[in-house]
DNA sequence: AGTTGACTTTACTGACCGGTCTACTAGAGG
DNA sequence: CCTCTAGTAGACCGGTCAGTAAAGTCAACT
């Protein structure tokens, strides 16, 4: 059906791409009405303004990494700790196959954004933080999961969520500065420890 | 002395400022020139392009990080796993002082520019990446002096410190995109179970 | 005094920016 | 058959982009 709404996810497609490649600010609209084969008019016929088409390319991220990360990374068929290792695993297959394609380590999109627009456009800041925090919400959950069974002692399954989701963040960030997936891999095996309680002065 | 090189370092400052608080590409030459009082004449007369700009900007930004972040937080007047909790200490205090000033939290300039434009310029990629590696030779070292001293059984240094930098970075990001340092802290202090081995199945 | 050359000033280029506007097309409902 | 409307087409807006060109200023050196 190349009828209505698939010009307007045509749109999407094509600024999601393009903006996760580059940046917000590289991409134009014209380049991205090109990229989808559709014209000026049509676009603003959809949506109000660049940051809107913005604000639906994120929402629709956000329901696939839902999906098809988080829900399988976290998926009950393995114990609790292995969930997070395997999530780490997916984040350096999932970037590793992008580099494999492109050339270029792209990082995680929303991280790229954030760190783009935050100071810059509230909306958009304000979305991907409500991203965020429902991200950790699977890994507490897990870690949750894990104390009950007596796999790990009595932590704050919240706050070690945070900080397990922000050093996923991170060794993203790194990768792609180094624009080498493998620092996913070594740095990703050290995840877990930030769960363990210190027990060094 | 307001006179040749004064000019060049206004430029400078003028963009560090602006790319920092905004993005590289939301920044133009013009309105670096306005805000340095300078022409565009005379910012080409010093630089033949942004980019290049950009370039020497990092050099500097990398000066001052090594010498008043790195060297401060990684001076020896203290125990060395103290030291990498100082580190997080300033970077929360340094986002602070930002924030509170600007109601903006900008997070790292150089996570920032490397997000934007990792994929865009090789040349600004690599600078970053070598700085990156540079931050973590002290954490290294620091880490190495704590296992010397049997603060920290013996863990691989390098690995560890490139875990700790990555987790700076993320829980900037982190910290940007909730727009809110006490982020900083909060997780500033898991750094160092990052340096402990698992024992957790 | 004259010359050099670093630095500044200003006007300008062509391309592109996000966004608007109006005219048009095609299909559905009456 | 006619109209209405959702969607498409593309010219167009003022403004800005990075970068260029050329003339002018001024201090140091010969």
């Amino acid at each position: 059906m190349d009828t209505a709404t698939d010009t307007r996810q045509r749109i999407i497609n094509s600024a999601r791409d393009l903006v996760f490649a580059r940046s917000y600010s590289e991409v134009g609209v014209q380049e991205i009405c090109r990229t989808a084969g559709v014209q000026k008019g049509s676009f603003y016929h959809f949506f109000p303004s660049k940051r809107d088409l913005t604000l639906a390319v994120l929402d629709q991220l956000a329901a696939y990494f839902r999906n098809e990360v988080l829900g399988k990374a976290f998926a009950q068929d393995i114990p609790p700790l292995q969930r997070i290792n395997r999530f780490f695993e997916m984040l350096y297959s999932g970037q590793s196959a992008m580099k494999a394609e492109s050339g270029q380590l792209y990082g995680c999109p929303f991280g790229n954004l954030a760190c783009e627009m935050s100071t810059q456009d509230e909306a958009i800041r304000k979305k991907i933080d409500h991203f965020f925090q429902a991200a950790e919400q699977p890994i507490a959950e897990t870690l949750t999961e894990a104390v009950k069974q007596g796999d790990l002692p009595a932590i704050d399954p919240v706050a070690s969520a945070r900080a397990i989701f922000a050093y996923a963040e991170g060794i993203m960030l790194v990768a792609k500065t180094r624009n080498d997936p493998e620092v996913l891999r070594e740095l990703g095996s050290h995840a877990l420890q930030l769960v363990i309680p210190a027990t060094v002065p």
